[in-house]
DNA sequence: ATATATTTTTAGCCGTGTCTAAATATTTTA
DNA sequence: TAAAATATTTAGACACGGCTAAAAATATAT
């Protein structure tokens, strides 16, 4: 009763769009995975036969207990790689996520066990985002967007989105990796650029990219 | 123009019976590849077209130069990622296969070439069987099957088949890894057992058990 | 050489996961 | 609150990679 890749797939993205705390809709599903929306349609009829979702018609998906379990257990194959790759093979943070992609569906129950042993059971990947153990427990983070911080503050990265490699590159490039300490100087209004100190250089950002950048406060 | 794993699956199992000096037939990839006759005759006909075999009706089929290209690259993956998860994660031997079955199909080029770097760019994989380089040449030994060894003579083990876990666990018990020097005591008539020494230790193992391993002249 | 057995191909079907176009339900706007 | 815009579902098609049953070609045996 093994699943298929694009079941996995689908169950992923409606895990990450209702920890936007977004309402799953045909459309959204449609965007995240490049489907039409016709297409998601009939997905989520089978993926709702098989109780993996709820679903009530024209009112976007829940996932279920079940179906909850296998999102996760995806996501932690996904970042358990994504670690992996970068620590043991020297994959750079950018490429990790697309490799991942296609590794996540084929790990064995083993050699995830292997890779979360050899890397210590680590708790976020190369992004900042958590890991869930085999459980499907994960920390939870009280953080909040870059373009909310106060100017003056100092806040930490928790989390950087993984999709775009170009903009890995970019925030690589100025030291803006999980765990780094910033220091928010200001905040230009309409929509103008955010300054910020990382490791006593400063930067200007644009709000476009400073969106994709996630915060918690500083240790005190 | 990515192929499929159906496809790669094809011509790797063409390249592997061509290389045993077989005709490809029909039926040989039919139970190779645990599908009915008919799907075979239809994926041939597919393959056909893409050129990547050559058919004639009712008489076989060859791989291309296309064809062996990307069977020998298939192959290189699967060896690689064979001897990469023993080396690096420690997957038993006899695991190894079914994982590199799956990740073969996914592993990119940039991967390919650190997994290879990491490794030290090997010639063999935990089995013996040689990996193809990047143009997929690889060494060829010249090798003959256990069972025609002549009693009182020392050889070493070239190659054990990949394929039967149990089978790889017997062989492991005994020490009959590659690279592995053994002296044949006796082989008896009427499909009787080979008696050999392996590191000091006497054993008997069956033909059927024989017929998996290749062996090539002991180091003068 | 002919009958029989085996192998291969053809024909037709099915499940999966996608698509486009059209119908229908919901939401927004005026 | 009715019309317009938008979102979702239905209907019907298609490529892929399987399947079974029947037909045709090839190989084997008498
Ligand atoms: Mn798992
Ligand atoms: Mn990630
Ligand atoms: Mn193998
Ligand atoms: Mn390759």
């Amino acid at each position: 009763m093994a699943l298929s890749q694009s079941i996995e797939d689908y169950l992923k993205s409606i895990y990450e769009i209702e920890s936007k705390h977004e309402n799953v809709t045909t459309s959204s599903l449609s965007e995240k995975l490049n489907v039409a929306p016709a297409s998601v349609t009939s997905m989520i009829k089978k993926l709702s036969e098989k109780k993996l979702v709820t679903h009530k018609k024209y009112q976007g998906v829940k996932l279920t207990n079940s179906g909850l379990k296998v999102a996760l257990e995806i996501i932690r194959h996904h970042r358990l790689v994504e670690l992996y790759l970068k620590e043991a093979l020297g994959v750079p943070w950018d490429q990790v996520h697309e490799e991942a992609e296609k590794w996540e569906h084929v790990l064995s129950e083993d050699l995830e066990d292997r890779i979360d042993e050899y890397l210590g059971h680590p708790t976020s990947d190369p992004h900042g985002s958590p890991i869930p153990d085999r459980n499907g427990n994960m920390i939870e983070r009280d953080s909040r967007n870059l373009i909310e911080v106060s100017p003056g503050a100092k806040v930490i990265i928790a989390e950087v989105s993984d999709h775009n490699p170009e903009l890995l590159r970019y925030f690589g490039k100025m030291g803006l990796y999980p765990e780094t300490e910033v220091k928010i100087i200001s905040i230009e209004p309409f929509q103008g650029p955010i300054t910020l100190v990382v490791k006593g250089e400063e930067y200007s950002i644009g709000r476009e990219a400073a969106k994709y950048i996630s915060v918690v406060e500083a240790d005190a």
